[in-house]
Order: structure tokens, then C-alpha cells, then sequence
DNA sequence: GTGAAAGCGCTAACAT
DNA sequence: ATGTTAGCGCTTTCAC
């Protein structure tokens, strides 16, 4: 037997089954419509009797709005993405709300994405580790759909929100407790050089340390991963003036680099060498790494990523919402 | 100024800009339509001026398929998930689809959400650590959205299909691996009960065992998550008859293993113990671990789910596509 | 090749 | 409280 799509059972397929006209089906799956108990309940069940489900998508075209978010992924390989993409389904799913998602390839701006989910009339957008241009933004913001940067503050345009932890304060607490432990020789990981996210991690430890009159260390670029923190790491420990501790912009960074120090160097993590990151992933609390970290808890910004994707249309979002998060100490940088 | 939703310029508007029908807009948007070049110009011309898009929602009210791709997500604690996810959403963007994302809580049934899906006219299902009930793929199948099941193979029922690792074979040439360096007394941290993923990989592994006639070992279950191997690997390492040897039916256990069996029991991984994961995951080729596996790579397994996907509707999906992964020995099953 | 007209399945006035 | 009617924005016959 050849499998041919079938027609699916319409609102007027339930409406006839069940006697009535076909806006009373539509009424009966509407809360807060005016419908008697009686009705509603033939309704239901001839609409049971079909598998009879109001079509989503009819329903959309009416509304002009979707029950959709529109995510745009800008760069998988930052580990943080698919962690933050994981909480912000899990939630979203819980309001009932669905996530529709686009990956970029390459570093490219997500334009073109955008442009795509404002097709499928998404109610916001949300980019993570992606950009967007001002007139796009400007445009969504016409269209009534708020566009969110995650984790990646844009310069302030009308229209765009954006989320993200307290980097400059966390990499401030880093350097004061790298101090308060001893360390003296500090050198820095850095993390991509066009992200406000790595600036301000390094800004707030430099910061710090130069409000202690310390002067400037070491420092390499690590471009938020693992491999470039590999390479990084190797330049850092073989260069004369060895740091007795390295801050690393996240926590990627800072595992290869306990991975270097400890295999090719042979040195021993906390003791001869402070090892700090940022953001407290998984791998941080193996015992493996024990890492010291400025915890921001991706839960915490999806969640509240979250409340502002779900507040009412039409609401106007917060241009800058900053989480802070908490430093955690861990064996990395202990010297006892 | 009060922000409103502003009407979108429609194929209408673009009509009467260009002077033509509104029929015409919609065939110079339509790849094979019958349409002068002159016509098609001109009417694209005055899109671009109104920043006119043909909406995909009605696009797809008409057709009765949306262009997008429904994933649920059972279980996103599963490690490879994301993963998963991850490869599915940048090859599908490059193809010009989208992922609509659902993520269950617990280990509930997902057709609570495949429902939601078929809403909005998914073309087609995919489940992720996730199961889905016979009635629900038997009306999914006849609405004409096939539903794939990734890595989790279900009972063969009409409408699904299964794409997985060669879990049998992966768990024999494990046992194979082992026996060749020298191990002898072999313990297996086994994944979650009720999934065939983790009894094919177990079970792999102790037919291997059995056809070179030795007999039972050790054996705990770590339902392949990090805690569980914990526990597990504790449980099995504190036993009088340790094992020289543990198979984990699953990378992220392995990792806990060795984290377990070097902190806890001080063992050298590799010479006392040999660990042995599967999956090959990031983290596994990190020098911390070095970690022998099974690869199975997720982009390979997508690549094969991707290709089913985006084959013409209508086609009926093969029942199962079993996915080839090779040995990776590394140091944690070495002796020398 | 092009326009007119008929819907896709639903919601939202508007009557009653 | 319920039925009737008019669209939402598009694709697709069907004439010409």
C-alpha cells in the first residue's frame, strides 16, 4: 500500500461530528473563550473521536505570532553554547514555548539567519555568540520581535537586550584571591579578542592588580579554546620569567592549561603553579582539575534569559541585564 | 513613542508596487514557476524596497509541511545529546531547514511533545534519549512525518526508524583489546538498563569474553552517567577480587572511573587498572585521561540521520541504519 | 506568461 | 452562548 500524506481532521471535521458550528471547536480549545461547559465538552470529544488538534500553524498566521523563539547559534564550538541552547530548551519547553534553532558556519554575522526566523514570524530572537547588524536589529525591533544577545553585550542599539555575567568583577575577584594566596608572577590566558565577554574578564583582573600597584604580566591569547589555550599555555611556561599563576578567561582555557603544566612541565597545580578560570563548567570540579573558578552559572542567565523572553509582547526589554556570579576556590590555586 | 507591532509589508504591497498581480510576487519567489524574467525583476525590485519576504507561515499552511524538523530531547543529561544536537542543527542550517527543539523533563514518554511538533506540521521527527509510543509513530507515520530514532533503537514498529552505533561490535573488540594487552580479570560499568544502546554494548563485550571461554566478572551498573560510575567504580575497586581491568559503557563513566580509581585507590590507570570507555568523546583524548574507546563518532551518526531526513518526502525510511566506529587504544589500557 | 479566484485551517469581529 | 462572515498571506488551479 503506497503511504500517502492523510488529511488531517480540521476544526470543521470535529464541528460536524459533534453538531455544532466550526468556531465553537475553535472556542472550545481557547481558555478563555465564552462557551458553554456543554458544548465544550461535546467538543472535546469528537475531537478526541478525530485526534483532532488545532493546527499551530493556521493559528499563527493569524496572529502574527508563533509561540516560537528563534535561536541563533553563532559559533557552536564556545563551549558555553550548547549548555546555554540545552538550559534554554529545557525551560522554554516547560512554558510550553518552542525553540527554533539556526547554526551559523563560521564567524559570520547571523543576519541572513535572522532574517529566516523572522520568516517563520518568531516572537524573539535570541543570538548566542552571534552578531547582528544594527539595521537588522532595528528592523526585528519594528516587527515586534525583540532580539536578545546572550553572553555577548552589543554596543547599545535600540532593540537589542543583552545578557550576561559580571565579567569585569569576576576577573577582579580572581586577582584578589591569586594575591591573597601568594601568587605574585601572574600571567593571563586571554580570551578572543573581539568579544566584550574576554575584554572584560581581562580588563577587571588588570584592573585589580594594577589597583594593588602591580605591573603589567604575561600575557597570550587563548581564543576561548582549548587549542589555542594549548599553544598559549606552552609560550607562557617556557618563557624565562615563568608566572607562579596563570588566570585563564574560561574554564576551557584553564583545563588545557592544567593539562600543559602538569605533563609538559611537569609542575604541580596550586603548588608550583596558581591555575584560575571562568565560569565553573563540569570538568572544574573533577578531581582531575580542581579548579578554581569564577563561577556563572549558565543556568542562572538562561533563567534569566528566560523571564525576559517571556515577558508580555510588546514589553520592552531591559537593554543590559549583568548576573553575577561568585568566585569558587578550589585546589588550583592553593599553595598549602 | 510606543513600539507596535508593524504590519509587514505583504505580497500584496509588493504587487501593487510592481504593478502586477499578486500571483506574479508569489511565482518570482517560486524556484520552477512559469514567470517572465522581466516580470520576476521588477517584482523583485519592489520587494527589496519594501523589505518584503514571503511569509513561511502561510507558506506552509498551504503546502501542509513547514520545513522544519522536529527534535525531542528525552533525556539532555545524556552527555552525547548536545552533542548530537549540535551536528543536527549546523548541518540542517547549511541545508536550509530548521530544528524545532523539545526538551522532555525526566525520563518521561515524549509524546506529549511529538504532539506539539506534528502541530506545526513537522516534516519530520527525530528523537533524541527518547521514546515515543507505538500509537503515536503508527499516526505520525500516517500523517506523513516519518520519525527517526537517534542512537536508541525501539522495537521495529512501522513508521520508525533507528539510527545507531555498532554497539555489539564495539563492546567485542573492547574485550578483544583487553585480553590482548594481558588483562584477565575484567569488571564492566554497565549503562542504563533499559536502553539498548547500553545491554548491545555489554553485551558485546561478554559474548567477546565468552567465546574466548572466561567467565563472568564484576560487574555494576553506572546508568551512563557520571555520578552512577562513581558509585560504581568505588564499589568494584573496594571489592577482594579487584579487577585488573574495567569496561564502562560509555566515555563519561570511563572518565569517572579513572578519576575514582587515581584518587580513591591510587592506582596507575593503564598498569594497575585498565579503563576502557566508549563513544570517544572530547575529553577522552585529553592527556588527563587518555582514554581507550570505541569510537562512534556523533558527527557520523548525524551525517547518516541528515541524510535520511532531507530525503524526498514520501520516502519510507530504512528500519535501521547502523553506524560502523573503531577501537581507539590509547594509555589507559596499556601496560607497558 | 499572467490575472482572477479559490482556498489552506484557523481566529475574531459581528450578529443573534 | 452560538452561528455567520471575513479575513491572516500565501500557493495553485483555471482561464485567457
Amino acid at each position: 500500500m503506497m503511504s500517502r500524506r492523510q488529511p488531517l481532521p480540521s476544526a470543521h471535521d470535529v464541528a460536524r461530528l459533534a453538531g455544532v458550528s466550526q468556531a465553537a471547536v475553535s472556542r472550545a480549545f481557547t481558555p478563555g473563550a465564552s462557551i458553554a461547559n456543554d458544548t465544550r465538552e461535546r467538543v472535546l470529544e469528537a475531537a478526541q473521536a478525530l485526534g483532532y488538534r488545532p493546527n499551530l500553524i493556521a493559528r499563527s498566521l493569524i496572529k502574527g505570532r508563533s509561540g516560537i523563539v528563534g535561536v541563533v547559534i553563532g559559533d557552536p564550538r564556545y563551549p558555553f553554547v550548547m549548555a546555554a541552547l540545552n538550559a534554554l530548551c529545557t525551560r522554554l519547553s516547560q512554558a510550553g514555548r518552542h525553540v527554533l534553532v539556526h547554526t551559523a558556519e563560521g564567524d559570520g554575522t547571523a543576519d541572513v539567519h535572522v532574517e529566516e526566523l523572522l520568516r517563520y514570524r518568531a516572537d524573539a530572537i535570541l543570538l548566542i555568540a552571534a552578531h547582528i547588524s544594527p539595521a537588522l536589529a532595528a528592523r526585528c525591533h519594528r516587527e515586534g520581535a525583540p532580539v536578545l544577545s546572550f553572553s555577548r553585550p552589543l554596543r547599545p542599539t535600540r532593540g537589542i537586550a543583552s545578557i550576561c555575567g559580571d565579567n569585569r568583577k569576576g576577573g577582579a575577584a580572581i586577582a584578589e584571591h591569586l594575591l591573597a594566596q601568594g601568587y605574585r608572577r601572574l600571567a593571563v590566558i586571554a580570551g578572543a579578542a573581539d568579544t566584550t565577554t574576554g575584554h572584560d574578564r581581562e580588563a577587571g583582573f588588570l584592573e585589580h592588580l594594577a589597583a594593588r600597584g602591580l605591573g603589567p604580566c604575561t600575557r597570550a591569547t587563548g581564543d576561548f579554546r582549548r587549542e589555542g589555550a594549548l599553544a598559549a599555555a606552552r609560550s607562557i611556561l617556557s618563557a624565562p620569567d615563568r608566572p607562579d599563576a596563570i588566570f585563564c578567561a574560561n574554564d576551557d582555557m584553564a583545563l588545557a592549561a592544567i593539562e600543559v603544566a602538569r605533563y609538559d612541565f611537569g609542575l604541580a597545580i596550586g603548588r608550583d603553579l596558581g591555575v584560575a578560570g571562568f565560569d565553573d563548567v563540569e570538568q572544574a570540579s573533577w578531581r582531575a582539575f580542581d579548579l578554581t573558578t569564577y563561577a556563572l552559572s549558565v543556568d542562572r542567565l538562561i533563567e534569566q534569559t528566560v523571564e525576559i523572553l517571556l515577558d508580555e509582547p510588546g514589553t520592552e526589554p531591559p537593554a543590559l541585564t549583568i548576573v553575577e556570579g561568585a568566585l569558587k576556590v578550589r585546589g588550583s590555586t592553593r599553595r598549602d
